[in-house]
DNA sequence: CTGTTACATTGATAAACGTCAATGAAGAAG
DNA sequence: CTTCTTCATTGACGTTTATCAATGTAACAG
């Protein structure tokens, strides 16, 4: 079992205690990675198809090569994905689950595979 | 029950179908309030205290009163904070509830109030 | 070996961002 | 009125970022 390094608790839910420079600083690293439009396309390519290697983004993205090798980058140094595995010259990448849950969590959310659609209507209810 | 402007699914869930460009782009411009360590912080203590005031922002975060202020605005444009109400030269700021569900939801998670703490650990007290 | 494919890295350039000092705007108190 | 307080805005500065062309690296195929 694997200990969630950055957060004990949500950063942004009501009541939250103080939260330390360090750990503000981790958060909006995480958070800085998906903050462009780019990468928030390649995380949801990926996240449809489980794993993708470079070459099958550039072209819906419509980025050249080497910008979206370097957001991959910023991804897997974000912790956000990584390498799933290497098949000839090909590279596939995957999330990383936990570190979407992290964020998540962050924001004082949590991963919840049953789906619950998020609503305008009182939370509580749910 | 409502449903969201921006996002009709996460976009960052297993299966998730690919995302136009102007959804990636509004998800971005969301996260990208979150990618900065002040703003970060600037929430918490919003988080925390239900309402709180420029002037019990600089000191904390030790910042100065104009940075603050710039950061304050871009959280308000992003939608995430608001003011809450106005007294004497006072400006109150509190957060938007539902503006952190949807960033929540679109990494695939869900804000669950009774709290499913997502975390490998056995849950702290929240 | 030669050539091709997929990806990463480097270098350069333009745009965006964070920060603060100075200034402006609006209310409260005297 | 004047003065003080709180907050917002402007302007300037240095840093960071996104992007691509060019180049490098590695694995195949022949």
């Amino acid at each position: 079992m694997k200990k969630l390094r950055v957060l004990e608790q949500p950063c942004c839910a009501p009541g939250a205690p103080p939260l330390p420079r360090k750990s503000a600083e981790a958060i909006a690293e995480r958070f800085k990675a998906l903050a462009d439009p780019a990468r928030v396309s390649i995380v949801n390519r990926i996240a449809g198809q489980g794993e993708v290697c470079t070459c099958q983004l550039t072209g819906p993205i419509g980025l050249s090569q080497p910008t979206v090798s370097h957001h991959l980058r910023v991804l897997k140094e974000a912790g956000l994905i990584e390498v799933a595995r290497r098949r000839g010259t090909w590279t596939f990448y995957r999330l990383v689950p936990s570190a979407m849950e992290q964020l998540a969590f962050a924001i004082g959310g949590s991963l919840e595979p049953g789906g619950v659609l998020v609503t305008d209507e009182p939370a509580a209810a749910v």
